[in-house]
DNA sequence: CGTCAAACTGAATGACCATTCAGATGCCGT
DNA sequence: ACGGCATCTGAATGGTCATTCAGTTTGACG
């Protein structure tokens, strides 16, 4: 049979691979519908496998959260690294927020790792983690702006601690995919706070045009 | 024995002793976590009981759900009754979300509602609509203090779209307890928002002074 | 080739839990 | 007091998993 011709598309070994199998069953089923066999199937392995790599479900669950980091992080500064200027940085941040990458805007996700944060320490350290870097990035962001004369704000540190929850707010939305919520109604809700909010006010880069918009999987 | 004076402390019977049960032990444990055991020792009952009044597990979680809605629903006539003025009321839906009450600002389960609505079909149609009824409650209240005049905003469904978004994202700090995030910054951080979003300039009542702050258990 | 360890499998094993059930117990009308 | 119904109990029952394990395959290295 031919079925192993399926794992060359990932690299990184079977280890890696059970790993990402991990994270898109927590992302469809959650933490609490997620078995070792839905883990194993969708890594086209055996159920000894995964418990062979990572001792038991707990563990599998709170190592593949280490790889979301790691996907966070990479994504978020190569994104940012793109952009040009604080403006077109923070609008870069909107759209990550929107669900233009495949991790920073996964909320469905991220809603999962609220709830369970509540109740396992590995997963509230992960989301501790990504929201701090989260925020620090707006931050600096923010701070940029201000250093530039982009933006006028009294208390950067509020500014950005605001529009970050606002963001959270709005994406809950989105997940639940309440009606009247879309990407774009998204995008733009957040940025008419933030040019409230940052008194952005050149207006010929008031709203920077949307990019290429690449839906995930 | 008396045991069985306990339970004249709530009101309603068995049945309606095992739904608080259930909601509190969600509160705690989360949905993932809750087993009929858990709530028939909560409600100095047997685990038969539970299943003879609900039949499933399943079907008392979410017929707890109902009364959760309804504990919201006269929590929040009830505030929202006291308040006179627009910005009293305003002032007074901010209190509400930061914890004043048993129901509304109870934002772990909130938590727990959100995940589960992604999974689950009666979960879904609570929080949704539940959260219509919040968003509502504050566009009306802001309809109010346009037409009073104390606010002025151009758009008011969005700036109370808005406002309720920040309101969750605040939330989730709160509820996971996130360093720096407390009831009073809450309130704090949210007003200072209301203020901007919908212009509010009388000074003196400004910011109405805290109530007496109860805490639950 | 042959050896050895790591990677891997699939069939037990056993724990945990929702659900079922056979039978108490209380209560209400008569 | 008594029949009958709703309420209630605690001990089975059975299903669903995580985890274990005895053994097979793979691949690196002599």
């Amino acid at each position: 049979m031919a079925i192993v011709a399926e794992e060359d598309k990932a690299p990184g070994g079977r280890r890696e691979r059970i790993l990402r199998s991990t994270i898109e069953v927590i992302r469809e089923r959650g933490f609490a519908g997620t078995r070792v066999s839905d883990i194993a199937e969708r890594a086209g392995t055996s159920q000894g496998l995964v418990l062979y790599h990572f001792g038991s479900l707990a563990q599998a669950l709170s190592t593949s959260l280490t790889l979301l980091e790691d996907e966070f992080y990479t994504e978020l500064d190569e994104e940012l690294g793109q952009a040009d200027g604080p403006i077109d940085r923070l609008w870069h941040m909107a759209e990550l927020a929107s669900g233009y990458g495949p991790a920073v805007g996964d909320w469905r996700l991220w809603l999962e790792l609220w709830a369970r944060a509540m109740h396992d320490e590995d997963a509230r350290q992960a989301r501790e983690s990504l929201d701090r870097r989260w925020r620090a990035a707006l931050l600096t962001v923010i701070v940029e702006g201000v250093t530039a004369g982009d933006f006028v704000v009294s208390d950067p540190a509020r500014a950005s601690l605001r529009l970050a929850a606002l963001m959270d707010g709005l994406a809950i939305q989105l997940a639940l995919e309440d009606p009247g919520m879309t990407r774009a109604t998204f995008t733009d809700l957040w940025w008419e706070a933030a040019v409230l909010e940052l008194q952005i006010s050149d207006p010929k880069r008031d709203k920077p045009p949307r990019k290429r918009a690449k839906t995930r999987a």
